[in-house]
DNA sequence: CGCCCCATTGAGTGGATTCAACTCTGGTGG
DNA sequence: CCACCAGAGTTGAATCCACTCAATGGGGCG
């Protein structure tokens, strides 16, 4: 129960391993030290709550390392991710004061917070986090509208190998690749939380896993470790259009 | 084909009908002068496309008059709507050339456009516009959010009872009232595109509706126009938390 | 070792789908 | 005026995919 605290490096915003790509993106180095001097690092063990809905939420983060999720869960247990957030992704609604969901850490987590308030005057006075943070909620509301799809329409093999490939797409390893051929990642998920991330059961889950896997698509190592042989076939077996995707 | 062009007042801003809840809501006189001159009016009758994904979009706009969809589309024919533009919602990427999603107009539309490289330039320059736009994809992303839970985990009834729900709620008339009681309105959609809304098919739609109707949920009033005679009887059906909520 | 947690696999059930027939309404033209 | 048609909606019967309930497998840790 109390495990000895997990430490992540203590960061410097230079040397921050999300500094290109969170909040904090387009800060100059002024904009920086104000961010500065209203953060303060927090980290959870996996398993961990990060909060619960209708808590008091005084601050919004940054991932830094790990992943949480978003659940919302019903009166008789029925549960459904709404977020997964991955390093760099944003925590929180700057004007609100209550959480809307289970905040849960998935792996173990560290969290670059920023004090509610303050950062909601920086909002207002610092351009450059205020568009930033315009851009990636708009970048949030397509993902969810991609999962809107997956849920309301793919069937549970589509949805396996859906899920797949986002996590995939976003592994440091992959971005290197052309995105063909051979990719190889950790699952940062349980049975039962891809399971609540894909409005399926945990056994369905398996049971798909199991057949991705007797038909070559994936080979597990492990019950974690996930190496996809030939991306393109997996890609196939997602639903989704061939074609590359349109450009941003 | 060529029916004549529906037409709606043209709306000086002062009196337009979703002035104080568009993305102009915040704006000063003066901010509004400058909206002024880069918009423009459209119209659309019902059916009618507005844009297909893929297609350059040269124009971000506010829904003054009627209901619009953004729907996505399978290979093989499945559809899922993954958005729902009610007067004063947004629509578009300020940044982004060309459209995401399908967007057609469900009943005829008017949409107050922006031209989009102008808009831009004023999301940069006008923090009223860029706070009110953060605030508004916030809250999108939220509906995003139950929507992902209905789609994810809700049974066919309870799909049907929340989206009528979700619509009476926006509804001018029921603004007023305190929420319980007798509430009536037309329905926006087809029983195809509330399919496409709940990710079921449109046998089932009609199929959960007689049954809500046969159990004294709702009354039908032609085929479009709904009576609720105790709208806490269909929260009941919904499947959600009974309590009212988180307040902002 | 023995326990716990996570995951896999099997058998049977059921809710939503598919395919198909039928109803209702409004509009058009002979 | 009404016969006819098209489009939207309803209803029925059979099927199937994912769920439920239940048993089993396997790895890590006290």
């Amino acid at each position: 129960m109390s495990k000895p605290q997990i430490s992540f490096p203590q960061e410097q915003c230079a040397e921050c391993p999300i500094r290109h790509r969170a909040v904090c993106a387009r800060c100059e180095s002024d904009e920086l030290e104000k961010l500065e001097s209203i953060k303060y690092y927090r980290s959870y063990e996996a398993g961990q709550t990060i909060v619960w809905a209708g808590d008091k939420m005084d601050f919004v983060a940054s991932v830094v390392h790990g992943v949480a999720s978003l659940t919302q869960t019903m009166e008789d247990g029925r549960r459904q991710m709404v977020g997964l957030l991955l390093p760099s992704d944003f925590l929180g609604r700057p004007n609100r004061e209550a959480a809307h969901y289970d905040v849960t850490a998935t792996t173990d987590v560290q969290l670059c917070c920023f004090r509610r308030v303050p950062f909601l005057e920086m909002l207002d006075t610092t351009p450059h986090v205020s568009q930033r943070l315009l851009e990636m909620t708009l970048d949030e509301l397509d993902a969810a509208r991609e999962w809107m799809l997956l849920l309301g329409r793919k069937t549970a093999r589509e949805k396996i190998a859906s899920f797949l490939t986002i996590i995939a797409r976003r592994e440091p390893s992959f971005q290197n690749t052309v995105g063909v051929g051979q990719v190889a990642f950790d699952l940062p998920l349980t049975r039962e939380a891809m399971a609540d991330y894909l409005g399926l059961t945990l056994e369905t889950v398996s049971r798909q896993m199991s057949g991705l896997k007797r038909d070559g698509v994936i080979r597990l190592e492990g019950k974690r470790h996930i190496v996809i042989p030939d991306f393109e076939v997996l890609m196939d077996e997602t639903g989704d259009d061939s074609d590359g995707g349109v450009l941003d």
